[in-house]
RNA sequence: GGCGCCGUAGCCAAGUGGCUAAGGCAGCGGAUUGCAAAUCCGCCAUUCGUGGGUUCGACUCCCACCGGCGCCUCCA
């Protein structure tokens, strides 16, 4: 039984949809006036995790995430650039795109902008005022917060507490906490027609009007930012739950934030690390010198897509993140863990990891393992991944059970010793394939693991692999005469210059040092 | 000031009112290997920020304190 945590309760409730065997889940989305950095990949790596595993749950999820191409930001870049709004809109929203499918991000059924969404953006702000939820003044639109019977019941405010004064805005707004859903445009800036003359969508009417036209007045999963949740999803709530008289979203969920810190002792969030000047303090310390700003696309130079997105799936997605490169780097040595495995599974079951076709549901993937002892292991396993991952989607929990059914499978290769083209009997490949199934199976879930990764090669000019061959040959001889300085200097010496021999029964390997 | 989150080994990080407190990185033994690499086995928190309280029993619930962090200001 999958349970989710819901910001609205504070606790974890079970998981049922509104539409049996449907899942509508809504995003919020980047606002494209810069190039995004890797805080904006965290809501949509994990909600990725999210809806994969939803429908390996066996729903039909439909997942929009929108992207503001207008508001203020946007405008004052745009003026700074001195590049048209939309033109940089553009560009962005492309940088936006690139780097969510480097993650491997490619779930999402809408992208809906903005700008494309004005007539509903219009029509619901025109009823909010017939309902008597919003005002006019001068040219802006404000929702009256007064007006929403259970304001704060997301963030847990208190509306009282945040009614009063108009503020700086008291010529128009009536209370301090009303939000513009319509703001007049001054000169210059880009415009829509609309009942009230000239102007733009406030910020958190979008998503109001998105959602609805895409899932429906009320749909099951609203995600975001922690830093999200007032005042734009409260707002989103008010506006959606007045004018339509019913519950918006069902789960709102919310992932942590990255670490936005730039002095060391703060890094990190412990006091001792820095106090020590360690390592790790002295790592993030420079790392976060760059990571506000650092263009995701460059981290990606960096670092590999898959090796980030298993960093951010391996900690619970409700937990800030920490990042540093060190981390990254631990993740990659971590993961070389499978990429070996999978190398190993090719060269004893004769077939790509990658080309395994493994159940794409949790009910075609069940199976009884009978008295096989490696498959019974296997099934403990896979129940422990869906245990973990039912509860709150505990990616962090599910990685630790991928190492413990990758450790089995290897067990079980040595074990019989597979390596040993004589030893490898048709049932044992049997017992090995499903095993790797059940692997590539589960992965699948968190989005890993699904291609192979690009692996560092010499330049293949068709004369370093025979070279390789002819090395390796001449090594194999005199290792046969025992002669093992010959044997060790080549090895020695290929190792200074980046290559790697690993010898196994089969023969002997080599691979270029990642 | 208001609202809220977090503090688990050298580092990262799951988890739980009583079952051996996952997993990863680093480290140390051993098996394997001509030696390696890889893999496997074992070790690595009598203890879960500190001090109280509730309970037959708490790391898990409550209170206080210390430390870190977020939001309250159109940041994902």
């Amino acid at each position: 039984m999958l349970r989710v945590y819901n910001t609205l309760s504070k606790t974890k409730e079970p998981f049922e949809t509104v539409r049996p065997g449907k899942v509508g889940m809504y995003l919020c989305g980047p606002t494209v006036y810069k190039p995004s950095h890797i805080g904006h990949m965290v809501g949509p790596v994990i909600f990725d995790a999210v809806k994969r595993y939803l429908v390996y749950s066996g729903y039909d999820v439909t997942w929009v995430v929108n992207v503001t191409d207008v508001d203020d930001k946007l405008i004052n870049e745009s003026g700074a650039r001195g590049v048209p709004m939309k033109q940089l809109a553009e560009e962005m929203t492309a940088d936006y795109m690139s780097n969510i499918r480097a993650l491997g991000v490619d779930v999402i059924d809408h992208f809906p902008r903005c700008t494309a969404t004005m007539p509903e953006i219009i029509e619901f702000t025109r009823d909010l005022i017939a309902k008597g939820f919003a005002y006019e003044a001068k040219g802006d639109v404000y929702f009256d917060v007064s007006k929403a019977p259970d304001y704060g019941k997301l963030s847990h405010r208190r509306a009282e507490a945040m009614l009063g004064d108009g503020g700086g805005m008291v010529d128009r707004k009536r209370n301090s906490a009303d939000f513009a859903l319509w703001k007049a445009a001054k000169s210059g800036e880009p415009s829509w027609d609309s009942p009230w003359g000239k102007g733009r969508p406030g910020w958190h009417i979008e998503c109001s009007a998105m959602s609805c036209k895409l899932l429906g007045e009320t749909f099951d999963i609203h995600g975001g930012g922690l830093d999200l949740v007032f005042p734009h999803h409260e707002n989103e709530i008010a506006q959606s739950e007045c004018r339509h008289g019913r519950p918006m979203a069902k789960y709102w969920m919310h992932n942590g934030l990255m670490q936005a810190s730039d002095e060391v002792g703060k890094v990190g969030g412990r006091a001792t690390r820095a106090a020590e000047g360690d390592l790790a303090s002295q790592e993030a310390g420079k790392i976060s010198k760059s990571k506000g700003s650092e263009p995701f696309r460059e981290m990606l130079k960096k670092f590999p897509g898959e090796t980030i997105r298993f960093f951010l799936l391996s900690t619970h997605y409700r937990r800030p993140i920490d990042f540093s490169a060190g981390r990254i780097r631990e993740v990659e040595t971590g993961m070389e863990t499978f990429y070996r495995f999978f190398k190993r599974y090719e060269r004893v079951a004769g077939e790509s990891f990658y080309d395994i076709d493994a159940p794409k549901t949790r009910n075609n993937g069940d199976f009884t393992p009978g008295k096989d002892p490696l498959l019974k292991s296997v099934a403990e396993w896979r129940n422990r991944y869906l245990e973990a991952m039912d509860d709150d989607f505990n990616t962090g929990g599910g990685i630790a059970v991928l190492y413990d059914l990758v450790r089995a499978l290897n067990k079980f290769v040595d074990d019989e010793k597979l390596e040993e083209p004589g030893r490898r009997d048709a049932a044992k490949l049997k017992s090995l394939r499903h095993g790797a199934a059940v692997l590539k199976e589960l992965a699948g879930t968190l989005g890993l693991f699904r291609e192979p990764v690009a692996e560092k090669t010499a330049a293949d000019d068709g004369l370093t692999p025979r070279l390789m061959d002819l090395l390796i040959a001449l090594r194999a001889e005199a290792r046969k005469k025992k002669d093992f300085a010959t044997a060790d200097r080549i090895r020695n010496g290929l190792s200074e210059i980046g290559v790697v021999l690993e010898d196994r029964p089969g023969g002997t390997e080599w691979s270029v040092k990642s």
